[in-house]
DNA sequence: CCACGATTGGACTATTTCGTCCAGAACGAT
DNA sequence: ATCGTTCTGGACGAAATAGTCCAATCGTGG
């Protein structure tokens, strides 16, 4: 509160090279908790990782919560973006599919190790920094919103039957994706998550109208 | 390693006092683990919790990691027992509807805050402690076998297709509880809880045979 | 009721971690 | 080029946290 930092207008402080080592240090912070956990990862993990020092922290951030918050709206961003681009169009249950594979395909990299970006700091952080969890849940709700709309632009051009819940079936889809992150984290294996989202579908599917 | 602590034959160290502490400051750590997170939880907020002192915490648990084990322990089978009460008879798709019913009134008790207890630490542990991950991995797995048994007993009377894979949707609806519990946490609403649950629940019935 | 090990309380140390500070280098506008 | 501002490096301090130790107490078998 007390300092110009975040989302604030940045008063007067903003030199590119300045800019630069602050995306540095929250891209470093990301990763390190994404891997870590958030309360795992020290700022001089972070510091390290990041190639910066301690005054270059302060400089861009209030204490660690604020780095923390910086790299909720990271991945926030990063999430909404990735799923923009594979949902924004979305019009088929095909479509559909194909958006279940790459996710599966992406979590397969690391065998479904570290989740969700967003689940695992969902997790984390709920209980903890209430700004974060709500920037998480509106991120949440703006992902599964981006699912609703596809569902409704199948509904409009008749490919789902009218008595579909496009909002209800989002939420269904987003909590098999999110619990099946963590079935996958756990195990160390995506079958469960799979499996989850496969279920989904499946319900999704009944509603095609052919 | 080093101390015959945990799960160990007891070597010799058992006296009525001991293992009421011992319980006592499991206990406590559990509920704040649960409520705080994993990590959030120092020992002297443990100590604290369970009005015991330093050298009680270190005679029990050779370090933090093992206290944390005890807890996963601890949290495994109250679940298990838990779910065990609800799950064991189950043999009706209305008994489905009564567990779910159960489920959402437990979490809504807290508004959704918290989470699952085993979901929370799967989060938090998976990726940093490789044996609280394989007990949780395989507390999961039980508490899913619980609920494919039930499905298997209604494949039998008839009640369930033939078609029906009691393993998959029992790995499904898991999911959808589990990515319910962390959209709920989030929201701070279990709206979303009873939504995922619904809906996996929906698909199960699509497999009554009437 | 005595002896001995288990148990307890809490002071103490070591380490980690957050956060501060300041002197000097780099940068940009004039 | 120069001056003021921003940026940088890292030493430093403060607080929190994990972990150690030992003297005193309890409680149970013999």
């Amino acid at each position: 509160m007390t300092r110009g930092t975040a989302a604030d207008a940045p008063s007067r402080r903003l030199t590119s090279r300045g800019l630069a080592t602050r995306a540095r240090i929250v891209e470093a912070a990301a990763d390190l908790m994404y891997v870590r956990g958030v309360n795992a990862t020290t700022l001089d993990d972070v510091r390290a990782a990041s190639g910066t020092s301690k005054s270059q922290l302060y400089q861009h951030f209030a204490d660690k919560d604020q780095l923390v918050r910086a790299v909720v709206v990271l991945r926030a961003g990063q999430v909404l973006e990735r799923e923009q681009g594979y949902l924004e169009r979305l019009r088929s249950f095909r479509g559909l599919l194909r958006w279940r594979d790459a996710l599966v395909q992406r979590n397969a990299l690391q065998n479904g190790a570290y989740g969700c970006a967003l689940g695992s700091m969902a997790s984390e952080l709920s209980d903890q920094d209430d700004e974060a969890r709500t920037t998480l849940a509106e991120t949440f709700a703006a992902w599964t919103g981006l699912i609703a709309a596809g569902l409704r632009r199948m509904q409009i051009s008749g490919a789902l039957a009218e008595a579909a819940d496009p909002d209800k079936l989002a939420v269904g889809l987003m909590a098999a994706l999110q619990g099946g992150y963590l079935l996958a984290e756990t195990q160390q294996d995506i079958a469960p998550m799979e499996t989850a989202l496969d279920m989904a579908l499946e319900h999704i599917r009944s509603f095609l109208t052919k």
